[in-house]
DNA sequence: CACGAAAGTGGAACATGTTCTACTCTTGTG
DNA sequence: CACAAGAGTAGAACATGTTCCACTTTCGTG
């Protein structure tokens, strides 16, 4: 809930998510237990409380690690591609080959993601903030309203398509070929507008 | 769970689904307590629970019912506009405002949809065939893989623009608008190729 | 240092989705 | 009709997110 300012709070905090992590990691949204998150961390349950909202907010709080980690490793190692479509769908590649390869952490995380809880919507943002970064570089020739909208329907679209697969509507390997299908479907007409629908 | 057969059965899946949408249109998502559902249906829970798998089973479900509607007013009086892109805002915009006027109702219908379980993904499913039954014949110039993915584009933003509402993300209002950014984006290039960005 | 406020603790208590049980009613079939 | 199988019922029971309580520890400040 509120910041933490002393070292020892800090380390509650950083525990409670690190907790969180390998619990969702191993089993998914339902073995994130808060009573089991306070045992791990070594705090109350009452102090886990303190922190987070609720169990969605601080499954949240973890997405936006995540998500910093992503884009850590994308300003590390730049996208990859000729064109700003290929390098679009690279970032959004990586990003769910990440997921792909902890299905139950990213189901516990998106399904965190999609509730009601004013501090998941702060986390939500910071994960926005963060998808940003990462693509802002890659649309530069477009003009800024266009692109930021562009940014925000993309990051829509990904969010739809990573519910739908914590919801198991669909493989996580369908995430990566939507993302891929709606990054042409938008972007395509922008850069090769002679040859509409691919 | 299993269809229903006899009329007695029909009556009392129909009743349930009245239930809790008037619950829903009451008090939102967590007016909608199963115990409450089977009271206003007068059934007992355990039957409630053998026509639906989750309290987020029967809401989704009466989502359907309510995409079904929404389409029954689509084609009872077609969307206005000159163009494919009015034409298509038009019947989003239609969308929106019934949920505008039954926030409540939307949000809980919307939270539901959000959710892992087999019952959901088929009245998900559900809506989806209605969302397509409506904009298909708009965008009859587009060759058929194109618009396939066009129109799963618009779903998908549109999920993600309700999710956003329902959380609390922004306003009901904001849903209309953030759809008939998306459309342009999308289909503002194709219908418009030479004024490309507006 | 001393002390009051804020933070943390352990554990009980509560709310509600979901499951289970023992019993009764419906329904279709020989 | 008789009866077995399936459907429905009332209500207890269970699991887990969330809240509360009474008490202890930590922290910043005069």
């Amino acid at each position: 809930m509120s910041q933490p300012t002393t070292a020892r709070q800090h380390a509650r905090r950083d525990g409670a998510i690190r907790a969180a992590q390998e619990l969702a990691t191993a089993g998914g949204y339902d073995a994130v237990r808060m009573r089991d998150v306070a045992l791990h961390a070594d705090i109350a349950l009452g102090t886990l409380y303190r922190y987070f909202g609720s169990k969605d907010h601080l499954l949240a709080a973890t997405m936006a690690v995540w998500a910093a980690d992503l884009r850590d490793r994308v300003e590390a190692r730049p996208p990859q591609g000729d064109t700003p479509v290929e390098q679009v769908v690279d970032v959004l590649r990586r990003a769910s080959r990440s997921f792909e390869s902890q299905p139950r952490l990213g189901e516990a995380l998106v399904k965190a993601l999609a509730s009601h809880d004013p501090g998941v919507a702060e986390a939500n943002g910071e994960v926005s903030r963060h998808i940003r970064a990462m693509l802002e570089p890659l649309l530069g020739a477009l003009d800024a309203e266009t692109r930021d909208g562009i940014i925000d329907l993309i990051g829509q679209v990904w969010h739809s398509s990573l519910i739908g697969w914590a919801n198991g509507r669909f493989p996580i390997h369908d995430v990566g070929v939507r993302m891929e299908k709606a990054v042409h479907l938008i972007l395509g007409p922008r850069y090769v507008p002679l040859t509409i629908g691919e």
